[in-house]
DNA sequence: TATTATCTGATTGTTAACAATCCGTGTTAT
DNA sequence: ATAACACGGATTGTTAACAATCAGATAATA
């Protein structure tokens, strides 16, 4: 199955310390990685299965992962992966306008060399996965970009909102992309950190806003129904 | 599918709140009002005496304010009210800023005269609240305003964000602020509504930007220790 | 045949008992 | 007298059994 378990329990062997975030981390990068659709449910049991534990323990990585309006949870009925409206890609990319702007201006004035150094190294490795036609890897490198980005502006509230707000992203490329231009271009993420290299506040908060917008421009909404959520949603009885 | 329309109409005929909302919101409201102080533990066998409910759902409700942030979770060792470091402080107010002034421009591309209305009236009860000298009623119906401002933006991606962020900041000022003029100025608040019914976008954003920062200078950090909290939180082995 | 009613297997929600951990207190030894 | 240790009470964390609910399938009726 999609759910790649190998995968799964190579996290869970890896990091052995707190397992509901184990469990919350292995469903979210599945989900960015879109090896999880959007609308396909997620039993307790099959999960408690999977990680090899209680179930309550996924009650709550459940109940987290809804919190980041990640998952909806219908009740009675158990844990769906998220299928974002338009209205709501919208409003997430307005979010994130809002938010990763003030991150820019942060990282310009914040960053020290080492920081830069790692944009860098994240760039060739954008420019790496990109060559190598590896739409997955270039999505979440690209999620990776931004993510940097926002811990090196150093201000863990904002930073959090962006990790939420990138995910759910993730989910709507998932859901709307059009076959083509929907990424991240990759010389944009590298004006953006040539920007904050020349510590030019103004141009990487501009190019960053710009780039932002020409991701949702990418995205095909303001029609009707999700394409890939009804399909999966309809299709979620083989999931089990 | 129909059936999740059956249960939406279910929810607006019923209207009942499920029991952890309710914990939730009271303990919310109760430090919003700064009833419950920085620091105090909430232990879950109290709340579930108060709540007359069972032990897990507390624990759930615990949960989601841990999520929120404004209760800090230790474990094996309790929920407590977070404590906020001035550096918090520093960083929810820039998050504020950076998304209260995007939720005040679609307020004004967005108001109706209904949502103007409303302003007013909130402006008439906080002007009565001030002129009573109810202290946390005028802390409340300040939150309430930003809160107003907030749905009449139209962006419940944004207006989740600005509810813990005034949330979080109620705590802070509950925790570090000097005994007069931290609150919001009335006439800033009727000012920002001027400008939104004037549908001057600029005018009404940079007000608010201004509110925000005399409120941010209003409070004293910079210093060491905070003041309410400092003796509880000192009281037992600190968290970190 | 199409529609409604009922039944059943499966899944979620709840509860209480059990186990692990921590804090305060009292004892003991140096 | 002080510090280390150990014990008891209380609180949190975990687990499994039980109850409630839902989706799908089967049967019944017009």
């Amino acid at each position: 199955m999609f759910l790649a378990r190998d995968r799964w329990l190579c996290n869970l062997s890896t990091m052995e310390k707190p397992l509901e975030t184990i469990i919350v981390d292995s469903i979210l990068d599945a989900i960015a990685d879109q090896r999880l659709h959007a609308g396909t449910k997620l039993g307790e049991q099959a999960l408690s299965d999977l990680f090899g534990c209680n179930r309550a323990h996924v009650r709550r990585a459940l109940g987290t992962l809804t919190a980041y309006h990640v998952v909806d949870h219908l009740p009675n009925r158990g844990a769906y992966v998220a299928t974002p409206t338009p209205q709501d890609a919208r409003d997430v990319f307005q979010a994130r306008r809002a938010i990763e702007t003030v991150i820019c201006r942060n990282a310009v004035r914040q960053a020290t060399s080492e920081d830069i150094a790692a944009l860098r190294v994240h760039l060739a490795q954008e420019a790496l996965a990109r060559g190598g036609g590896d739409r997955s890897a270039a999505v979440r490198l690209s999620r990776g970009f931004h993510l940097l980005l926002g811990r090196i502006g150093r201000n863990p509230v904002l930073l959090r909102y962006l990790e939420e707000l990138t995910m759910r992203s993730s989910l709507i490329i998932g859901l709307y992309a059009t076959g083509h231009g929907t990424l991240c271009a990759d010389d944009e993420h590298t004006r953006i950190t040539d920007a904050i290299e020349a510590r030019d506040m103004d141009a990487a908060q501009d190019l960053l806003d710009q780039h932002l917008r020409h991701i949702e421009a990418g995205i095909r909404f303001g029609d009707d129904a999700p394409v890939t959520g009804a399909l999966s949603m309809a299709l979620r009885r083989d999931a089990r």
